[in-house]
DNA sequence: TCGAATATTCGGGAAAAATCGAATAATGCT
DNA sequence: AGCATTATTCGATTTTTCCCGAATATTCGA
């Protein structure tokens, strides 16, 4: 909240989420937990960004299915959930893709097989052809996804570019 | 909106607009366009998605811009304009990582070397080191985006896969 | 097993976004 | 140039999303 350096990134990051559909409090929240120096209980998060806990435990909960962040215990502080932000962007990132989109490709082909199901029995070419285009393209995005997920993190740009750069027009 | 086999794909890209932070109503003019034969008018779409044509209006503006639908006038039919569905989903989707994606990447990567420059004066190197941390990242990010901007339309992931196999682990 | 500390859930209210209808602007035709 | 037709903009309304505080559930330690 003061003014810090790292609130402009942090504004970037809330920024960022809201292009992409996420709430700007997880970007808050992960962003204040990725500067702070050591982990983070709730309370202080909320002293932090001001969010209250009712809204920073389901924000956690999702941060921690998304691999953004990790949860930790310590001896002798009762149930108290300590936290720290996960450095490794890449990895978050891919770990998204993984849940979220796949389920998403999933949904749509679904979708698309039932209706070439359907339209193949009432024998409506054009429509067919147009589903069938569509199933096209997301067999394509999925196998790119899969891809992406298989590659070694840490260096895969290196590598992608490196194969690619034979092929430089 | 009648249940016709290609509703259950329409509602499937309104829940993918959803959950990648798009309207859902461009998903569904999209869509009803997409699986339409030929081109259609703001009142067809209109009649066609229940939308009022003011939603619509700005919508297939954006859809333009997207390079989802392309609008075409006709002789003699005044200034009524007609759309038609971009099917090369492949191209529109490149399309909108290369506007949207990078603009946010350039957005973040400002604040980061603004932050980078004052963290540098203030000499604080636990911060400084983080904010070099999250850099790379992006950089990173950044190319992957160029590549995959780069590579040609249309069978980029076989080529891709065929590179990749021979290390198949 | 009980009590204290903490996390989580939930309903209501506030804030934000999406859509509509009415008013305005732009375009093509005569 | 003026009229008719269609697109666009804008303020208001509805819908959705987000967040908070209070109530509930869970966990740990004794």
């Amino acid at each position: 909240m003061t003014e810090n350096p790292e609130e402009k990134v942090i504004s970037a990051m809330e920024r960022s989420a809201d292009i992409y559909g996420v709430r700007k409090s997880y970007a808050r929240l992960y962003g204040t937990l990725y500067f702070w120096d050591g982990d983070m209980t709730m309370e202080e998060l909320s002293e932090e960004t001001g969010y209250s806990r009712s809204t920073i435990s389901p924000a956690m909960r999702k941060l921690e299915e998304f691999h953004m962040v990790s949860r930790s215990k310590k001896e002798g502080e009762g149930k108290k959930l300590f936290y720290t932000a996960e450095e490794d962007l890449e990895e978050a990132f891919k770990q998204l893709m993984n849940n979220q989109a796949k389920r998403e490709l999933e949904v749509m082909q679904e979708a698309l097989d039932n209706a070439e199901k359907e339209l193949d029995e009432e024998e409506d070419e054009k429509i067919l052809e147009k589903v069938r285009n569509l199933k096209k393209t997301y067999r394509k995005s999925e196998r790119f996804m899969k891809l992406v997920n298989s590659l070694p993190s840490g260096n895969y740009m290196e590598k992608l570019n490196s194969i690619l750069r034979r092929k430089k027009d």
